[in-house]
DNA sequence: TAAATAATATACCGATCAGTATTTTTAATA
DNA sequence: TATTAAAAATACTGATCGGTATATTATTTA
């Protein structure tokens, strides 16, 4: 969620659901300008004063949204696994499509969630080691079931004679990877619209899977 | 250069060649007992008496071998960026070879390098901007070339009607990409040996770029 | 074995920073 | 307007660390 718009001071008389609506304002906020900084400059290198201080704010209140840098840390991470996570999500449960539709959506839609929180998700890459081991774990087995359901959407489309793959792990880590790889190089003035790349990656995506093009309008 | 040995105190009679080989093999030593650090807990995260420690000495004579922390890191991504980038550089002059033959070559190579530099390659993609600005902007330009060389061997692919790629900008990258994304994954003790993963990657190259099967045997 | 010096270890400095305790400011309300 | 308490700023602490200056150890050689 990107919020244009600058932390306010809490006005006392926020009380029940305008407190909480403002409440999650302002964690979205403080959020999203951490993850700008830990995207430019690093988790390590990047203060909660510096944060605090961009927001025009003290870090006190940094702190009575988040316990530690740490929770910060999780809760940007957590939100791109989510944001990638919704589409492959959305396939493993629908037989009404083919798995070549199914993978088509799931490309486009990785696609677009890794340009809009590309800031999330080169954070989870680059840094989810700095949390601490139990919550690192936690966030490692979210994306293991991730490629799991991938290998699921290939295995089924391989027994529908649909894909061919020399592997159908790999197949899932290459085609999660190439497109997540965006983050390393989408930039917003790029010469490609989001769209565009969106339909370049889901023919990339059907490519590689060994696509029958028969297949593609049987 | 992986050297299963302790670092050794300098002897104070080697001179000439012999004084050459071994400042040479400590230089090895300490880059990539900071590599596997840097690797583990992050560049930032690792302190230089970390590192010496690991190695058995104390940190002055980490400084001897590197004037400062990011020199350190600049060698370790120096070394993951060569090591990539030798098979892309072998087949761009290539002539007598077909695009299809090249990008099998190019494949596993970067495949294999990437395996064998994980630790490397890791750190050039996560710590990359923690160098100093100067540094970053070097070592950021080296990596367009490379993209440049890829998309280059795709454009003479489709030329000779070996490859079809909706974008091939997009299509150098999503393929460097998804080899390197190994360095996120890839293990030691996993299912599949470094030579089964090179052939898969080859596979997957070639029908990421649309070969067409009767091109493979004519 | 003593002098000399290369190699290395130790001690130290200044700066940074996460997290917390204390003080100040703000605004609702009586 | 005075009181009160919530919200935020400020001040502070203890620990870490890059880099350097100084001390110590090892080894060659006279």
């Amino acid at each position: 969620m990107i919020v244009n718009q600058n932390i306010v001071r809490m006005p006392r008389n926020a009380k029940g659901k305008l407190r909480t609506q403002v409440d999650g304002l302002r964690r979205v906020l403080i959020e999203n300008e951490a993850a700008r900084l830990f995207y430019e400059n690093g988790y390590n290198a990047t203060s909660i004063d510096e944060i605090a201080k961009e927001l025009g704010v003290s870090k006190a209140v940094v702190y009575q949204y988040f316990n530690s840098k740490s929770e910060l840390l999780e809760s940007i991470i957590r939100d791109a696994i989510e944001a990638g996570g919704q589409f492959i999500d959305e396939s493993v449960d629908n037989n009404s499509e083919s798995p070549t539709q199914l993978l088509i959506k799931f490309a486009q839609g990785l696609a677009r969630s890794t340009i809009e929180t590309k800031y999330h998700v080169a954070i989870y890459f680059r840094e989810a080691n700095q949390l601490p081991p139990d919550r690192f774990k936690a966030i490692q087995s979210e994306r293991r079931d991730l490629n799991h359901n991938v290998a699921q959407l290939i295995e089924r489309g391989i027994q529908k004679g649909e894909f061919s793959v020399p592997d159908v792990d790999v197949a899932a880590r290459s085609l999660t990877g190439m497109i997540l790889w965006l983050f390393t190089w989408y930039k917003e003035d790029g010469r490609l619209e989001a769209k565009e790349l969106e339909s370049i990656f889901a023919t990339l995506a059907l490519q590689m899977v060994g696509v029958k093009i028969n297949t593609l309008f049987q």
